[in-house]
RNA sequence: UCCUCAGUAGCUCAAUGGCAGAGCAUCCGGCUGUUAACCGGAGGGUUGUAGGUUCGAGUCCUACCUGAGGAGCCA
C-alpha cells in the first residue's frame, strides 16, 4: 500500500493535513507528514522545522489504542505524550534516551560541489528540485543542495515503479533524496551528472510562485525569502561570502584585532535625521552609523584594529547604491600617515578581487560578468589624484564646471572611474565637506583641506571605501566641533582619548555591499545582502 | 525631500477612444537525452483607487495610492 493510503487508513488525515489533536501541547503543531524511508510517517513537531518528532505507523496504532479512523478526542498515550514535551524542553542526557520515539534516519550524502571526485561511485544526493525536463520516458531533475547545481537522469525502464512515480509527482523546489550513480556526461549543463536508481521525497512543495522567466524586482523582493534560492542570487551571495571572508582575512594576516563596537550608541551627530532612535530605558540612543570614534579609543589599547558589522542610515536616499542597512568594515592604524592608509586599503581591495577571481569564478560565470576591468584592478596600481586636479579634468574633458571648493557628483564619479579604468584615490576634499575628526591643512590655493581619500572604482560602481588621518589634537577637535554647533560635551569620552597619549593614527572604511555590486556587476545595491532594507523595503 | 516615468491574468507584457489578448506558471494529455525542453488541451480579469469627459474609456483629464529610475547625502 502507498505510504499516504496507509497514512489515511491510520489516522483518517490526508498527508499535509494539520489534524486537532486534543493531546497536543501547547506550543505544538502537528502535522501528518509522509515518508522519508520506507515507513510512512506521523510528524508531531515544536513548531520550528528542525525539532519534530517522527513516529512510525506502529507509534501511531499505539497510540491510538486502535481507534482506527479518528484520532481526535483520544487520551494521551503515555508513551508519546512525555517524548513530544521532550522537544519543547529537550534534555540531552543518554540516560533519557529509552524514552525518544523512533528517529527518523537520515542518509549520508555528498555535497554536489564535490561530486567530481565521486565519478563512478554511488552516492546520495540531499537537496531540492530546482528544475525538471522530461521526455517520455526520460526524466531530467535540475537539483540544488546549496554548494551547487546538478541534472539527474531518471530513466522509467531502469528504475523501480515507485521510484518512477516519486520522481514524476516532484514540484519544483520539492526537497528530496536521490542515490545514483556519478557520472562525467558532456549533454549535462555542468558536465556531471547523476544516474538514477533511488529517489525519496522529503516534503512535496505547494506551487512554487517564482518560475523559469524573468521578472520585477518588486515581485522578487517581496519573494526574497524563497528567491535566494535562485541560481542568480545563489551567485551572488556565494561572491559576498568571498568578498567578506577575504577582507578580514587579510586584516588579520597584516596583524589587526577584530574588535566590536556598539551597535546602540547615545551620541546625536550634527544631522540625527540620518540616524535611527530607539527608546533605552527612557533615554534615546541611535543605531550605529559608524564604529569609527569607539575603533580610535580601542586602537589605544589593542593596536591595529578595526571592526565588521551591520550600520544604519536613516538618509532618504533612493538610489542603486544606499541601503539602509549594511555592513561596514572600518580600521584603525596607529603611527600611520595617508599614504600608508592608502596603500593598506588598495592592498585590502586587491586581495579581495584576486581571490573572487580565482575562487568564484563559476559565480562570476553565471552572472556573465566580463572580469577585464576587474582583473585590471588587481594588476594595476590605483591612481592617487589630487580632488583639484580631478575637478581640473572633469572640467576640460567632460564640460562640467565645478568650483575649487567643490565636492564630486555621483555623475563625476563616474566619469573619473570610466577615464581611468581603474580604482581611483581622490584626494583631500575641502574640510568643510568632510567630519570634524578628519586632520587638515590649509592648501596654497587657500582651501582647508581634509587629509583623506575617497576610493572610486569603475565602471559606474562609484565610491566604495574611504580613509584618513586622524585629528589627534584636543584643541584642534574642540574647535571642529564647536565649528560645526556641535557639543563638545557629548563627545568627551572621544577626546579623553586626545588627552591621555594622543598618537597620529589613520584609518578608513568599507562598504563590502559596495564592493560586492562593483564585482558582480549587480544592477542594484539591494541584490549585495540577502535581505535588504531600504527607504521602501522592510519585509521579508 | 525634489524631478521623471510606470501600474492590464500568479508573473512578463500586448490591445488606433469601439468584442479583454499572448507567452510563462498551474492542471490534464503526449514524447526515452532534455538544456528557461517541446507539442496539444483547459481553467484563470471589478485593467492600482476615486471621480470626470464621451453614445462608448485599459486608452483622454484630475486627485490619490504603489512601484521604478535619478538628484542631494553617503559606504
Amino acid at each position: 500500500m502507498a505510504s499516504r493510503d496507509r497514512i489515511h487508513d491510520v489516522t483518517g488525515y490526508q498527508v499535509g493535513s494539520i489534524p486537532p489533536f486534543s493531546w497536543q501541547p501547547p506550543d505544538f503543531r502537528t502535522i501528518i507528514d509522509t515518508s522519508l524511508l520506507d515507513e510512512p510517517l506521523l510528524a508531531v513537531g515544536s513548531g520550528t522545522w528542525g525539532h519534530e518528532i517522527l513516529l512510525t505507523p506502529a507509534d501511531l496504532v499505539r497510540a491510538s489504542s486502535a481507534k482506527s479512523a479518528n484520532l481526535t478526542g483520544i487520551d494521551v498515550p503515555a508513551q508519546v505524550l512525555p517524548a513530544a514535551a521532550a522537544v519543547a524542553h529537550p534534555i540531552p542526557s543518554a540516560t533519557n534516551s529509552h524514552e525518544a520515539p523512533s528517529s527518523v534516519e537520515i542518509p549520508s550524502g555528498i555535497e554536489i560541489s564535490k561530486l567530481h571526485a565521486h565519478v563512478g561511485a554511488e552516492v546520495c544526493v540531499r537537496g531540492w528540485l530546482s528544475n525538471e525536463r522530461s521526455s517520455g520516458g526520460m526524466l531530467f531533475l535540475e537539483l540544488r543542495d546549496g554548494s551547487g547545481f546538478l541534472q539527474a537522469a531518471v530513466e522509467k525502464s531502469s528504475v523501480g515503479e515507485e521510484c518512477w512515480d516519486n520522481a514524476q509527482r516532484l514540484t519544483r523546489e520539492s526537497s528530496c533524496y536521490v542515490r545514483g550513480i556519478v557520472r562525467a556526461d558532456k549533454r549535462a549543463p555542468t558536465g556531471i551528472e547523476l544516474t538514477v536508481s533511488d529517489l525519496k521525497v522529503i516534503q512535496l512543495a505547494e506551487n512554487y510562485p517564482i518560475g523559469r522567466k524573468e521578472y520585477g524586482p518588486e515581485f522578487l523582493f517581496n519573494l526574497r525569502h524563497l528567491h535566494v534560492r535562485s541560481k542568480l542570487p545563489w551567485a551572488i551571495l556565494r561572491i559576498r561570502d568571498e568578498v567578506f571572508h577575504r577582507f578580514t582575512e587579510f586584516l588579520r594576516n597584516e596583524g589587526y584585532l577584530r574588535t566590536d563596537t556598539p551597535i546602540l550608541q547615545p551620541i546625536h551627530c550634527e544631522d540625527s535625521t540620518q540616524l535611527f532612535e530607539t527608546d533605552y530605558f527612557g533615554d534615546p540612543m541611535y543605531l550605529s552609523q559608524s564604529g569609527q570614534l569607539y575603533l580610535e579609543a580601542l586602537l589605544h589599547g589593542l593596536g591595529k584594529v578595526y571592526d565588521f558589522g551591520p550600520v544604519f542610515r536613516a538618509e532618504q536616499s533612493k538610489t542603486r547604491k544606499h541601503l539602509c542597512e549594511f555592513w561596514m568594515l572600518d580600521w584603525e592604524t596607529p603611527f600611520a600617515d595617508q599614504s600608508a592608509a592608502e596603500d593598506l586599503l588598495e592592498g585590502m581591495i586587491k586581495h579581495v578581487l584576486a581571490a573572487v577571481l580565482e575562487h568564484r569564478r563559476q559565480e562570476l560565470e553565471i552572472l556573465k560578468r566580463d572580469v577585464t576591468a576587474l582583473q585590471r584592478a588587481r594588476d594595476t596600481r590605483f591612481v592617487r589624484l589630487e580632488l583639484r586636479d580631478a575637478i581640473t579634468i572633469l572640467n576640460e574633458h567632460y564640460g562640467m564646471s565645478f568650483a575649487a571648493d567643490d565636492d564630486l557628483s555621483a555623475e563625476a564619479e563616474e566619469k573619473l572611474g570610466d577615464h581611468f579604468g581603474i580604482p581611483v584615490f581622490v584626494k583631500n576634499y575641502p574640510f568643510s565637506k568632510k567630519a570634524f575628526y578628519m586632520k587638515h591643512y590649509g592648501d596654497i590655493d587657500g582651501i582647508e583641506r581634509a587629509i583623506c581619500a575617497d576610493l572610486i572604482a569603475p565602471e559606474g560602481a562609484g565610491e566604495v571605501a574611504t580613509c584618513a588621518v586622524r585629528e589627534n589634537s584636543y584643541e584642534n577637535l574642540v574647535r571642529n566641533l564647536r565649528d560645526r554647533g556641535q557639543s563638545a560635551e557629548e563627545y568627551s569620552w572621544y577626546l579623553d582619548v586626545r588627552r591621555y597619549g594622543g598618537v597620529p593614527h589613520a584609518g578608513g572604511g568599507i562598504g563590502p555591499e559596495r564592493m560586492v555590486r562593483w564585482l558582480t556587476g549587480v544592477h542594484h545595491i539591494r541584490e549585495a545582502i540577502p535581505f535588504p532594507r531600504t527607504l521602501v523595503r522592510r519585509t521579508p
